[in-house]
DNA sequence: CCAATGATTCTATAATTATCGAAATATAGG
DNA sequence: CCTATATTTCGATAATTATAGAATCATTGG
């Protein structure tokens, strides 16, 4: 994952309703959900939905698909893997490493950059 | 480290001068760097380098002190790995996980939220 | 083909964020 | 105390991003 798309990905989940969003697809698992059905759970117009979905899709975030009327997102793990190796990679620089939690340091490149 | 926290540190690296200070920084290590170190390492103005230290700073990312003339910055750890520890925890909202990379699900709360 | 449903795109507007020169503030040294 | 250095704050402007109603497009069912 390069720099441009690092910032795309971060600066599409630093807002409330596109975090809420991403964590409400994670939740729904592979089956995804409807953008309406999001916009719902979210409170937020269909319109401007589409607009923070597009955000997320256009940062690879999330995948959709259309399912007769309806058009479901659902959450695209390996992006946000690629993400976390990137931040993981980039938050010790070589240096040491607080070792507990996140920062544990795999090699140098990810494999998959979607 | 809840939801609006997130949002900001989110926010703070999601953007092409912060996110390269706050690599130099790491990469800096616990010495840290001088604002106009940053500034000319990056080739932006100090005033606008100012402007994004402060964000990294509000954010929690960084943390600044003064050595004589110079205000000397630095990567906060911790608020990185909180950050991680909630990207994690919400990546893969208990369902299951791509097991290689990130996401290598710390238990629940992260105990320093900075 | 027509009406209904689900979603996006258009359009306008508001709000936030970025940029950077100039002025102000703090520290050090002579 | 005065000057030089390091940085931040101010102020004005440009650029980007967010909001949401209205119009449009796609799909389904009768």
């Amino acid at each position: 994952m390069d720099g441009p798309k690092v910032i795309r990905a971060l600066g599409a989940l630093a807002q409330e309703h596109r975090l809420a969003a991403y964590r409400q697809l994670v939740q729904a698992g592979p089956d995804g959900m409807a953008a309406g059905a999001l916009a719902e759970a979210l409170g937020v117009p269909a319109s401007s939905m589409s607009f923070h979905l597009a955000q997320l899709a256009n940062a690879g975030l999330v995948v959709q698909r259309r399912q007769s009327r309806s058009i479901i997102y659902s959450a695209d793990y390996g992006a946000m893997n690629a993400l976390m190796s990137y931040m993981t990679e980039n938050c010790c620089g070589g240096a040491q490493c607080s070792s507990g939690s996140a920062c544990d340091s795999t090699p140098t490149e990810a494999k998959d950059a979607a």
